[in-house]
DNA sequence: TTTGATGTAACAATTGACATTACAACAATA
DNA sequence: TATTGTTGTAATGTCAATTGTTACATCAAA
């Protein structure tokens, strides 16, 4: 299974708002012409990045703006923020083993441990960028292109 | 979303074969009773396992045995044979962001190598264990539960 | 030949992601 | 104040993947 494409789509979004600010308007419509999907899917990403504290949306009028400084915001929180997976269950677990087996009463505690370890140590490389670090090299590249 | 229970079915089958294989003979049937799943379940997850050259599967005459000591069969080795996560591929990208916009046309490009990296880190950590790590653990358990 | 396994196809149930339509609530402005 | 363009959100649809289940051919040993 894969993490959700909400995690990306946020990713795409903060780039956006980032690089058009100055130039646009940035609305869900114009942000879905970017990512090529509905609006109302990027409205739902709004809500949960807004919930997070990580933007705020201006009702009506419209248009996105930032809470903090990107540098301030890592790819975890992101991450977080999306929900792109529920906290602490990177690994599904098979619900109901068989408490009368000495193994099947065990196991479950016995893997926690271990899997969690394995998810904190894709979590902390996720804390180890930012959005500024996308922003610079997305100007680096859009400078080469001009 | 979540990474697969075929994942953790596939390290509490090796648990089992290893406590039970003097005691019992392992079958799909006797794995299912502790796992508490299908047998069929469990078969196709053997077939995986046997595919990856981890283990052996007796036809006809049923049950199962290593092809390798359990301190050479590492968590990302099952993790890979078991295909809980398509290689390479542990983040959904939403697929067809826009090229006529500058960031939908480079967004891509730049978030695989970040995101490569925290894949990475992952698969390292699930490197760091053994199945014999699983044993030794579950054995110590075992023999404080008497 | 019988017995108890595995291998596998076919199909159902469930879940979650993503997409889409529709419309109320809202804020600026003409 | 009426209009305009936007956000917030409910309702619904579609699709794919996971997991579960039944059924049965294939197989090896006794």
């Amino acid at each position: 299974m894969q993490i959700s494409s909400r995690f990306t789509i946020a990713l795409h979004i903060f780039t956006c708002v980032d690089v058009f600010q100055n130039q646009y308007k940035v609305t869900s419509d114009f942000l879905a012409g970017s990512i090529r999907t509905n609006p109302v899917i990027i409205r739902k990403i709004l809500a949960q990045l807004k919930h997070a504290g990580l933007i705020s949306v201006a009702r009506g009028t419209g248009g996105i703006s930032l809470t903090r400084a990107l540098s301030e915001i890592s790819f975890y929180d992101v991450y977080e923020a999306v929900e792109a997976v529920e906290a602490g269950k990177l690994f599904h677990f098979h619900e109901s083993p068989n408490p009368e087996c000495p193994v099947g009463r065990n196991i479950h505690r016995l893997l926690d441990e271990k899997l969690l370890a394995v998810q904190t140590a894709m979590e902390q490389e996720l804390r180890r960028y930012t959005l500024s670090d996308l922003r610079s090299e997305m100007t680096e590249l859009l400078d080469q292109e001009c």
